[in-house]
RNA sequence: GCCCCCGUAGCCCAAUCGGCAGAGGCAGUCGACUUAAAAUCGAUCAAGUGCGGGUUCGAGUCCCGUCGGGGGCACCA
């Protein structure tokens, strides 16, 4: 290593650990790791296994066959970063350094660890910059990672360069495209409960083994009815079905992406309801076992219900009401239990059936003419107009505002098929087309949406569950028995509870072909195309028939066409009649081609839409294990070792998956459950050995920031407040704090950049871990960070005379209480680095430094004994400072692959344990007695101890209870 | 409206199985160094765990209620 120069402010001892200082240390020590390939992770196999001699640290010796690498290994994943203009704050990286921490600790112990970092950088902030301004995406895009980049390095984090990449690098987007058609050329073979080549499924079709729908023969279809035929199998589709349509960001979005007041999740913009041609993925297929799985993962309960929720299962029934002279009305129910007390049905203002339903006159009798029924109309086809057309020009946000329940009959009588009661049928816009049939069966008393609707409408109300004594409400949504629920066919539910009254009640809706049992889902198909440029195109063409073909193989990638214009044509956001026009489509060069598929070459058009953002997410794991392979997107191998199944170590479900995933809540559904779904489909088709991406799974917390606005309102830089009595001052004047997120319109920003000319990385990367727990939400606070930075100085001070800059250690041996606080140490730390709880193993190494300071601050040397192990467990947390005191304490090279220190049992246990005594539950005594004295032994000592018997006074105690190791609770 | 998480010292946070409320940091106070200050070092002060009940020999920890903060879902039949 080089000597570090000087940098010490002017009065400080020359060699004291100051932010000058620190910067030296940490860009020496960053080209050293860059240099020595410090972090390179050996493979298995191909371009990035280890060579074939080569040792890959001190646990080598447990090898994997053929190879020279451990079998120990870690794979850790940061949540893919958008490289965004503005920068890093200091909120960024607190994930980075938490993983970067655990993957340390875990490459020191011996561990083959595999930590990087890539781009997620395709999408909109690049786009709309270069529709602003002409630079070309790729421009704003490659600046700013170069930014990130240089900030993420001054931080020190561990990772193998060789593995990051962008999603926008064509070498990577070549293997997102031959992933969408690995998917576009598969369908989902219920029967087996995966999904397979669509290849086979023609080989089904042509061999008779699969009939075809619709009695033909196979070979009796035409071409394109086959391919038809094939098409609608595919788990990618084009589908003419009501899509996400947004003018404002001129492209349609998925409906993951559109925000609960029916507006789109970046930017903002109002989202309409319209029909579409565009492509879709069939993720409806795999909601079974994207529900089931979450089972198997290590996540956090509360994403997991997040995405049970999204996914949306419920089971009930379908069931066929019969309707005179129009057929059936078919519904979902989860509770068909409830159908004696279905007294009303109730179609969706869209339902199909709508028409042919609607009666020609109001009929005869007591409730037909009733002017809420009516709606004043005179006749029912009136009524039913007048209502739809209200209904459409109502916005998403007004339908979900206004919870009173407004409807209209439509003249129409339906069977109740288990007792033959005539009831009314409706339409209502509470009932909604997309999910179930789009038709209800009404059931008042045990469904408060009902009961309204009922109470406003004049209609039955039936218990058919006995509500628990007491209730007062009104729809019962409880467990009890059934009751009013036997009819003369047999059937009789009466003192049922609910479960048995569901499976009793589905078993005959079955049995006499009135229903049956049913699954439904809230989770609706990927909506997976833009309208933008900066994205992925697709690999596929349309012929001239419009028939639309996916490439070869061989023709990926297929790369973005140079354009004069990156937008699409905008919008009014308020418009939603416009129609999309996707800016690849203005690029007519590109677009019109001519291609050999097979038959010679041939006119084709290329597909002008471009992915989603979240598709190259969908599999960056596979691709950081093998990075520059150009055969495959990755080693089958290489992701078995890094990814594969570990039944042994993490028991017999363990579906495989990086082991440790850490990123914000934020991505709890959108990327999480596209990323699992894509990593299905390809164990579906062989391409890797792990059944989900993400074994385990962890949310940091957020690093938020007060801000302050003066009496006007207006936001002043938050730098400039101090805090006086309590009062916070902006130049004198008082201004009012608030709490929120760190960013540019609050004045609050903090960077990376500014703390490491402050005090150095090491320190920012100490304070930022010590701050709280690692999935805690916590406020940036700059004048904390300086007690980072002190016990930095305390523990260099230990090591190196702040004067001279010797190196001041002994052989001397510890004291006793010197091993005890070391080995204490050892065990809480491994303990702590091992569980991401970074802030108490920081507060560990503060408290044994403390230790150390307070024994060897004053003397002329520290024992070496102290310091080497000090060092060695720091280094995790601050990697920089810890290399360079390894170094001055005469070792070569890195401690990045450890030795780690490890706690000797003998130090953990002492000859004697002091016992609290409480006297009913207040500690009033304290004896010391011999480690391992028993329970009577400890008692006795416990009564003998002068305060107690004082407390006692010559009375027995009712009862004494001791804790081995705890207390003594004297109870009087 | 429904569901989940969190309330410990002036502030950020510890407390593993229900067992001595304090590990660590900031701020404050006192002292050392300094002509003085900053930086640094040493010492020291500080809450009975939001509130009200309950279970227990014993509750920050478990249960019920309530208040405050944060998050998710919200006509999904």
């Amino acid at each position: 290593m080089p000597e570090p120069t000087n940098g010490s402010p002017e009065g400080a001892p020359a060699h004291r650990y100051t932010a000058a200082v620190a910067g030296d240390i940490e860009r020496r020590w960053q080209d050293f790791w860059d240099t020595d390939g410090t972090f390179h992770a050996p493979n298995p196999v191909g371009e990035l296994a280890a060579p074939a001699d080569a040792e890959s640290g001190p646990a080598a010796e447990e090898s994997l066959a053929g190879s020279s690498i451990s079998t120990e290994k870690l794979f850790v994943q940061d949540m893919f970063p958008y490289p965004s203009g503005a920068g890093l704050h200091v909120g960024h990286p607190l994930g980075y350094i938490g993983t970067d921490t655990f993957a340390r600790y875990h490459r020191m112990i011996g561990r083959n660890v595999l930590h990087t970092l890539g781009f997620d950088a395709f999408g909109l902030p690049a786009e709309q910059y270069a529709v602003q301004t002409g630079t070309h995406p790729r421009v704003t895009t490659e600046a700013n990672i170069g930014n990130m980049t240089r900030q993420l390095h001054q931080l020190g984090l561990g990772h193998d360069q060789r593995r990051s990449f962008a999603t926008t690098d064509p070498d990577y987007y070549r293997w997102t495209q031959w992933i969408f058609l690995q998917i576009y050329n598969s369908f989902y073979d219920a029967e087996q409960g995966k999904a397979r080549p669509i290849a086979e499924l023609e080989n089904e079709y042509a061999t008779g083994v699969r009939s075809v729908p619709d009695g033909d023969g196979w070979s009796e279809l035409s071409h394109s009815e086959q391919q038809a035929l094939l098409d609608s199998h595919r788990l990618v589709y084009l589908s003419e079905a009501p899509v996400n349509w947004c003018p404002g960001l001129g492209t349609v979005v998925a409906n993951e992406e559109v925000t609960a007041d029916g507006r789109s999740d970046r930017g903002n913009f109002p989202v309409f309801r319209r029909n579409l041609k565009q492509w879709m993925m069939r993720i409806t297929a795999y909601a079974d076992r994207l529900v089931d799985d979450l089972d198997r993962l290590d996540w956090p309960d509360k994403v997991k219900s997040m995405q049970r929720n999204w996914i949306g299962r419920s089971y009930g029934a379908r069931v066929q009401f019969p309707v005179a002279d129009a057929g059936t009305i078919e519904v979902f129910t989860t509770r068909p239990d409830t159908l004696f007390g279905a007294t009303y049905m109730v179609l969706a203002p869209e339902h199909p059936l709508v028409d042919e339903l609607t009666a020609a006159a109001w009929p005869e009798g007591p409730d037909g003419a009733a002017e809420s029924w009516t709606g004043g109309a005179e006749t029912p086809a009136e009524a039913v107009a007048a209502y739809r057309h209200a209904a459409s020009t109502k916005s998403e946000l007004d339908r979900k505002e206004n919870r009173d329940k407004t409807g209209v009959f439509t003249g129409c009588y339906a069977t109740n098929p288990v007792n033959g009661a005539q009831i009314p049928v409706f339409i209502a816009d509470y009932v909604l087309m997309g999910y179930g049939t789009g038709a209800i069966m009404a059931v008042p008393a045990q469904d408060q949406r009902d009961w309204d609707f009922a109470t406003a409408f004049g209609l039955d109300i039936v218990r058919t569950v006995q509500p628990s004594e007491g209730f007062d409400g009104e729809a019962y949504l409880g467990d009890g028995p059934a009751i009013n629920s036997a009819n003369d066919e047999g059937l009789s539910l009466n003192g049922m509870g609910v479960d048995e009254a569901k499976r009793t009640i589905t078993a005959w809706l079955e049995e006499h072909g009135h229903g049956t049992g049913d699954v439904q889902y809230k989770l609706r198909d990927w909506l997976f195309a833009r309208q933008r440029y900066w994205g992925e195109p697709f690999p596929i063409v349309y012929d001239v028939e419009g028939i639309p073909h996916a490439l070869p193989e061989s023709m990926l990638p297929v790369e973005l066409p140079e354009v004069d214009d990156y937008s699409p044509t905008t919008f009014d956001p308020d418009d939603a009649d416009a129609e999309p026009s996707p800016p690849l489509a203005k690029a007519t060069e590109w677009v019109e081609v001519e291609l050999d598929l097979g038959d010679g070459p041939r006119p084709y058009r290329r597909d002008t839409n471009v992915m989603p953002q979240w598709a190259g997410s969908c599999w960056y794991q596979l691709r950081y294990i093998d990075p520059t392979n150009d055969k495959q997107l990755c080693d089958p191998e290489n992701e078995k070792y890094w990814m594969g199944p570990r039944p042994a170590e993490h028991g017999a479900e363990d579906p495989g998956g990086i082991d440790l995933y850490v990123g914000g809540v934020e991505h709890a559904v959108l990327h999480l459950l596209y990323a699992r779904f894509w990593h299905k489909v390809l164990y579906d088709l062989g391409h890797v050995s792990s059944e989900e991406p993400y074994r385990k799974l962890f949310n940091q917390g957020y690093i938020q920031a007060y801000a302050y606005r003066d009496a006007r309102g207006m936001v002043v830089p938050a730098e400039d407040v101090v805090e006086e009595d309590g009062k916070f001052l902006y130049m004198g004047e008082e201004v009012k704090q608030e709490y929120g997120k760190m960013g540019k319109t609050l004045l609050n920003v903090v960077t990376p950049d500014d703390m490491s000319d402050q005090y150095g990385a090491d320190t920012f990367r100490f304070y930022e871990m010590s701050m709280g727990p690692f999935a805690d939400s916590r406020p940036w606070a700059t004048k904390d960070v300086v007690g980072a930075h002190r016990f930095l100085q305390r523990l260099w001070r230990l090591i190196v005379d702040e004067n001279t800059g010797e190196v001041r250690v002994s052989d001397t041996d510890p004291s006793e209480a010197d091993l005890r606080a070391l080995h204490k140490a050892i065990a809480g730390v491994r303990a702590d680095y091992g569980e991401l709880r970074f802030n108490t193993a920081g507060a560990k190494l503060i408290e044994l430094n403390n230790h150390v300071t307070k024994a060897y601050g004053g003397t002329p040397a520290t024992p070496r004994a102290l310091a080497e192990p000090l060092v060695l467990m720091l280094a995790p947390l601050c990697p920089h400072i810890a290399e360079e005191l390894w170094h001055k304490l005469g070792h070569e090279g890195s401690l990045a692959h450890g030795p780690f220190p490890e706690a000797d049992e003998r130090y953990l246990v002492s000859d004697t344990l002091e016992y609290p005594i409480q006297v009913n539950g207040k500690v009033r005594a304290r004896v010391t007695v011999p480690a391992d004295a028993d329970k009577d032994a400890v008692q006795a000592a416990a009564l003998a101890d002068e305060k107690i018997t004082a407390l006692l006074d010559g009375g027995e105690p009712r009862k004494v209870i001791v804790v081995p190791g705890r207390l003594v609770n004297v109870v009087l």
